[in-house]
DNA sequence: ATGGTAGACGCTCTA
């Protein structure tokens, strides 16, 4: 099946563009979308649901915000995860598909500094989800933890290394979060399949940085040994991105095929 | 050079 991860960038102002994307692109399984910026009221699930979806939201006014279409069923939605960080914000949804746990999340940004609350509650997000997979770990063998993580992990992972050196998105300590988790024994998918694959997920709107293709790889596809054996494919699609009209997210979707 | 754009919301915050 396939997965897609996209970080929309509110749902309300892309829904026409992912619909179209959604028909005309790619036949995605299974949509997980974050920063879809509105409660679960506001979510355009009727719009889903005409396109072959079931949906699972866990929606937040204003920012963040994650939620989860797929064309097959799921038996079972969960939105709290018995975590004070993890619940704090609507930052994470997990359904079960078939034989496979798929999570979808939005890791913090961190705001602009180490010091900044903002970059502590990420640390601590990191260590609570990687606490939480842990634990998964024990009782499912297939994971598929999917989402915009907001970390870059290594130089190929963006335009210029010099420019991000002392950047949120590219700290030291950061990286060590995102590599702690991955050490719970999960397979950064895309960098495995293509290990020195020039492939960002992410441009500034600000420095229009699409056009020169100055960007970041901050949205991964991350699976244990079970599911990452059945990956055959895994891309960045860049078609809604270069979109001029309506607007684009500044993200782009990963889609792999597990 | 420390900007720039975009979205939700409401006289600003977050990314």
């Amino acid at each position: 099946m396939k997965i897609a991860t996209f970080n929309v960038n509110s749902i309300r102002s892309r829904v026409e563009l992912i619909t179209t994307w959604l028909r005309d692109k790619n036949p995605i399984d299974i949509l997980c979308m974050q920063e879809i910026k509105c409660e679960n009221e506001q979510f355009p699930t009727q719009t889903f649901e005409k396109e072959k979806y079931f949906v699972a939201v866990n929606g937040q006014k204003r920012y963040n915000g994650v939620a989860i279409c797929s064309k097959l069923p799921f038996d079972s939605i969960k939105i709290k995860f018995d975590d004070p960080i993890l619940d704090l914000q609507k930052r994470m949804i997990e359904v079960h598909v078939e034989d496979l746990v798929i999570i979808n999340v939005y890791v913090p940004h961190g705001s602009s500094d180490e010091t900044d609350e903002k970059y502590i509650f990420k640390m601590k997000f990191y260590d609570a989800l990687t606490s939480y997979v842990n634990e998964l770990k024990n009782r499912y063998k297939k994971i598929v933890l999917v989402g915009d993580f907001n970390v870059a992990l290594t130089d190929i992972d963006v335009y210029n290394p010099r420019l991000f050196q002392g950047k949120v998105g590219f700290l030291k300590s950061e990286k060590r979060k995102l590599k702690t988790l991955l050490d719970v024994g999960l397979h950064d998918c895309f960098r495995e399949k293509y290990p020195s694959l020039k492939a960002y997920t992410w441009w500034d709107y600000r420095t229009a940085g699409i056009w020169r293709d100055e960007g970041m790889r901050i949205d991964y596809m991350l699976a244990t040994d079970e599911a990452f054996k059945e990956c055959k494919e895994i891309g960045v699609d860049i078609w809604t991105r270069k979109r001029k009209s309506p607007t684009p997210s500044d993200h782009a979707p990963l889609i792999g095929e597990i």
